[in-house]
DNA sequence: TATTGTTATACTCTATAACTATA
DNA sequence: TATAGTTATAGAGTATAACAATA
């Protein structure tokens, strides 16, 4: 069977996108939380006080969808919300929260260095060039 | 406000990804098909009387996501089924799928060379050995 | 008014289990 | 039995509209 599509690059960024991100979760799925959960928490870590709204648009995450997972993360105890300027609720780690985002950013460390290691060493410095090269910004 | 994430390969490779894909889908609206549908259709083109099976492995999309997907392409007669061995059905592209898979190659195509222009000239050549060092493939 | 948080909703993609039809 | 097609279903992720609360 022909599959026409090994030789886009569009497929093979696709492609290899979603193996990392599968690998990833894969990693992140002892300490109970999925990708999009872990990198809220370690957002939330390195930006304490920050709003749900702040939040969602350095994630990309519209406010409808971010609004219950931040939710739940206050129902487990691991981040806490205090009443801010105007509605905003200012957002901190709980004691839990900052053990859990230390994990999670060792856990991210070793997807970046699997990823790194994957390069052949004389493209390695070439890989941040490249993928911000591709991306599309509009 | 403080992202941690643009520095991490990971990152980088979804973003990029996702916004490629978005450009994609957005030349392929007009022609009244998503990524996947697309690709589809021109999976079948290349490999005439594949079955339902077959596809959905090469396209890594699970039979029972891949079914109705099929049976909307057979009622819009982009797609004829004809029976064969066991239980398979073969699938061909109709005249009008056979057209409408040639303007989607083209835009493939196009998109391609936007990706491949993006990026600096003296990287292109690496550019599809990267993205294969990059995929995870298990 | 503008922004934030919130609820409801819907659409796509993805995943699993289980059924039937045929070799 | 094994494989293909099929149906139902459930869970992410993502999108828009609209409402409530506060400056």
């Amino acid at each position: 069977m022909d599959n026409p599509f090994v030789k886009y690059p569009g497929y093979l960024l696709r492609r290899a996108s979603k193996s990392r991100m599968a690998q990833l979760a894969q990693h992140l799925e002892p300490l109970g939380v999925g990708v999009s959960e872990a990198s809220i928490l370690v957002l939330v870590g390195r930006n304490p006080g920050i709003s749900q709204a702040e939040c969602g648009r350095l994630l990309s995450i519209k406010r409808p969808n971010l609004n219950p997972i931040i939710r739940r993360f206050i129902e487990r105890n691991l981040i806490i919300s205090t009443k801010g300027q105007g509605r905003i609720q200012c957002l901190n780690l709980s004691e839990s929260g900052e053990a859990l985002a230390e994990r999670i950013t060792q856990e991210f460390e070793a997807q970046e260095a699997r990823i790194y290691e994957a390069v052949p060493p004389h493209l390695r410095d070439e890989l941040v060039p490249m993928l911000n090269a591709l991306w599309w910004s509009q």
